[in-house]
DNA sequence: AATAGTTGATATTTATAAATATCAACTTTA
DNA sequence: TAAAGTTGATATTTATAAATATCAACTATT
């Protein structure tokens, strides 16, 4: 039986530059992104980015919000800030009053260091907090449904 | 005993020009924000607005958010559209099925019209789902709030 | 060892959102 | 019934966010 790589949406595999072209873009407007903690790309041992197929939906997302939603980056990095993270990870009462992100409304959670909480042992990049964050619609329904889930044990 | 009037922070005193010269904005700035279903300002029989001194507080919000945190209209419409409405009037899930604002997560709830649901009876000026929409801080607490609500439940 | 690509930084350009100016028609109130 | 103010609309200006260009130093690949 010989060895194969299992590959699939997340799979890193594309420079920078590829991706940048993927999506006619320029390579520092991927940077760019990035340096506002939209996108974070894989980080093989080289200082060197990788993209996987989801993050080049994600900068499409990240673009379409942009020119033609006309919410900026500042307004997405707000939008960011009210995902209910804490009960997405289901993170505990104790971890939630050390957690930065927490109280925080003006940038995601991903682009804080939480050494301290649940999310330690987590990889952003694969969290479904920071997967489940490239559009309004999924953010709003994430909301509805957690509202939901409580009322249906009451 | 003679006959007194209440005023208080949301009683209309103010007309538009007073308004924008209070602000150190044009008249016609004031009137985009209303375009944009920022602001709801009073109307009395008359067709001219009048503004309270909470819409005069609130104005000074919206132009913060604009100018200093660099959160276009487009992304304060985006925010506004995250509050989670049906928990704050306590909408039935009857009410929520036929509601368009729930569904949509491009504008505030208040810019719809609402006939069908508990809001018909509701005026939005006065409405806390408008009252506290005015900074981001108080949009997350309240979905904080609402997740430590049912927590507390069970 | 040479080439192609990446990084991070600064300086510049471009696109456009936000704000203003101007208008004629209409309202209010003094 | 005048004067002052408001409305709604369009055209224009201004401020700046988003994107690009350019750079030298570094990294990976052949």
């Amino acid at each position: 039986m010989r060895s194969e790589i299992i590959q699939n949406q997340d799979t890193p595999l594309y420079s920078i530059s590829t991706a940048a072209k993927m999506l006619g873009i320029s390579v520092h407007t991927v940077r760019m992104y990035e340096r506002a903690g939209l996108i974070l790309p894989f980080q093989k041992e080289s200082s060197h980015r990788l993209y996987s197929q989801s993050d080049i939906e994600r900068l499409n997302c990240i673009r379409r919000a942009i020119n033609e939603d006309k919410i900026g980056i500042a307004g997405i990095q707000r939008i960011h800030a009210l995902i209910p993270c804490w009960e997405i990870v289901s993170c505990s009462q104790k971890d939630r009053e050390q957690c930065e992100a927490y109280r925080n409304h003006t940038k995601a959670c991903w682009t804080f260091d939480h050494p301290k909480n649940t999310c330690k042992t987590r990889e952003c990049r694969t969290c479904p907090v920071y997967k489940e964050s490239i559009d309004c619609t999924k953010i709003k329904n994430r909301i509805i449904g957690i509202t939901e889930k409580y009322e249906s044990t009451i």
